[in-house]
DNA sequence: AACTTTATTGACAGCTACTGTCAATAAAAT
DNA sequence: ATTTTATTGACAGTAGCTGTCAATAAAGTT
């Protein structure tokens, strides 16, 4: 099986798996019923995911890919915030359907621990991946000390921004306004914490 | 039983399990074991804690704890960096031998993705107590989004220098100069991100 | 001090998330 | 066409964890 099939099996389970978390409850929900929806054997099931909450995994990960993307297309001599307020839109990016569903995650995300815990997990195993991109911004090694704390910094915004959105979005729907919201927000909220990313550094 | 008695069983539960942890691993130690060496039953243990890698939130929170009360200390008209350069020491606060405990979880948690989670999630929950202390300080509710993603840098910085000085006492040992490079460590970390938290802001 | 009430513990049974093994099948390579 | 390899499903087993209940300890009342 290629890596591409491999994926889009993980997606597929993943769909399943947040529909009836978010139907039934994750406690509710056991892996035999992933499974069966899935279309898989149980043991295909824990062949592919460690734990019933790491389901979630691959729907996130498109949330926080979206924001990767991005990151690594800022060009040279323009502010964070900047850039982000023009190039940032996961909301349009993508299936709109498994934005929601990622979406929906993320707030049930707020009450049930382990899925919180598979958030964090994931979004701190982003930080590696920041970390390059801020390396050659900065001129510095990946590992460097400084590169690391702004690479943490940058993934906390994105983890306050992306939690609020997903909740903002509960309240107000999916409207045409969004994507604006969105990039504002982001924008508003790196511009809080980003001195050194600014073209000028330290100026 | 009162709440002390209650968290001086946790604590002593948690001493014994991740020493065991330390010795033969998280995976082959199970349970029962833990419960055993802390001399209670299996049934306390579950009571306890959730699961068995949980065991170890009393000794991380120490260092948590230790970090959060210097922050409240923190007075006003002065720079947070600096203040920390003066006034942060948790290797000498509390029992030295705890604090390496925790830094061995740590250690432990590069590697074991459920301790990590237990760790990002116990300093996720800190955050709240951050944003309280930040929102007093800023001026604004606690729920504040620019107060969250304050909150939530500090956090991420606090993270970073906390796992870098972890693994750095394992390479070359708790010794005398730690306080020292601990202080200046946390110190330069959040100078990098925190032009917000000086005594003219935005100056 | 005796007695009631309540809280805490341990023993035990049970459930389910998850692991390991192995045969069957499908895919790939020769 | 056949050997090799990879993937799956079936099944059994382990362990983390939950629920219940009786025993004991602690606390409060008279």
């Amino acid at each position: 099986m290629s890596d591409e099939q491999r994926e889009r099996q993980r997606l597929d389970i993943s769909r399943h798996a947040v529909r009836l978390f978010a139907e039934q409850g994750v406690a509710a929900t056991s892996g035999q019923q992933i499974a069966q929806a899935a279309g898989v054997s149980e043991s295909t099931l824990w062949r592919t995911f460690r734990s019933k909450e790491s389901c979630v995994e691959p729907l996130l990960t498109k949330v926080i890919d979206a924001f990767r993307v991005v990151l690594q297309a800022w060009p040279a001599g323009i502010d964070l915030a900047e850039h982000l307020r023009v190039a940032y839109q996961p909301v349009l990016d993508s299936s709109s359907a498994d934005i929601e569903a990622a979406h929906a995650v993320i707030r049930m995300a707020r009450d049930e621990v382990a899925l919180r815990a598979v958030y964090l997990v994931l979004l701190e195993r982003a930080e590696d991946t920041l970390a390059d991109v801020l390396a050659e911004r900065m001129g510095m090694p990946p590992d460097a000390f400084e590169v690391r704390v702004q690479a943490a910094a940058v993934n906390a915004v994105l983890k306050v921004a992306t939690d609020h959105l997903a909740h903002d979005t509960a309240e107000h729907g999916i409207t045409a306004d969004v994507p604006h919201r969105d990039r504002e927000l982001f924008a508003d909220a790196f511009g809080l914490v980003t001195r050194v990313f600014s073209d000028e550094r330290r100026g």
